[in-house]
DNA sequence: GCAGTATTTGGTTATTTGCGAAAATATACC
DNA sequence: GGTATATTTTCGCAAATAACCAAATACTGC
């Protein structure tokens, strides 16, 4: 983690690329990206949203440096920047499965 | 990362760990904790805010389960709950790397 | 050029978030 | 009990976010 050398900015980077990753639809997203690059109206199936609201989302993980984009014919592709992903997600699974235990213990006994 | 095993719920319940995490105070919060547990007052100067917003931001990490509090006299001691959170941020900070690295490119090469 | 498809952008509205000040709560000490 | 310290909660307000619809843009093929 790279303790005490944190300063603002750094952490507004840090919030800014987590942030991209903060919302539902978002996280579907790219989950559905890591099976390989895909096109809005593909996507927007997945998401199950106005495929304007799609695009923005998508929007919001490119301006991040998540995903990257490009045009082949009428289509918009977009795919995966970054493999690490994959841990990132592991860890806040982990840390979902541990809070629903002290839950469980603190509800039921 | 578990492809198409992802559902709404399941990515709302990421999403909500993730939000949690997305905001310039929080990140600077769980890296100063990554030193072990603090109280709220010596949190505030890492901060620099206010020290009932620095209260709020500490609700949201606890009410995601990534921290837990144990109060001894006067003082409420945070501390982490996860250890996996290194990781986390190796991914955020590659990805900033990337960007910087790519918008450079575009800029000035 | 015109029609058709894919995507982005702009406008509007509703909701959420973040902040500090002030009030409320909890504990310690005399 | 009364005062001091530490923390949380409440309140009001400003700013950011997210949703949809409609309009604009970009490309394809006739």
């Amino acid at each position: 983690m790279v303790r005490g050398k944190l300063n603002k900015s750094k952490a507004a980077l840090r919030a800014m690329v987590i942030k991209s990753l903060a919302h539902p639809s978002r996280v579907l997203l790219v989950d559905a990206l890591g099976g390989g690059e895909m096109c809005v109206c593909d996507l927007t199936e997945v998401v199950g949203s106005d495929i304007s609201t799609v695009s923005k989302h998508l929007a919001v993980l490119k301006s991040a440096g998540l995903v990257s984009v490009e045009k082949r014919g009428l289509n918009q592709f977009y795919r995966l920047n970054c493999l690490c992903l994959a841990d990132f997600f592991r860890c806040v699974d982990s840390i979902n499965q541990q809070q629903s235990r002290t839950l469980q213990k603190a509800c039921i006994g």
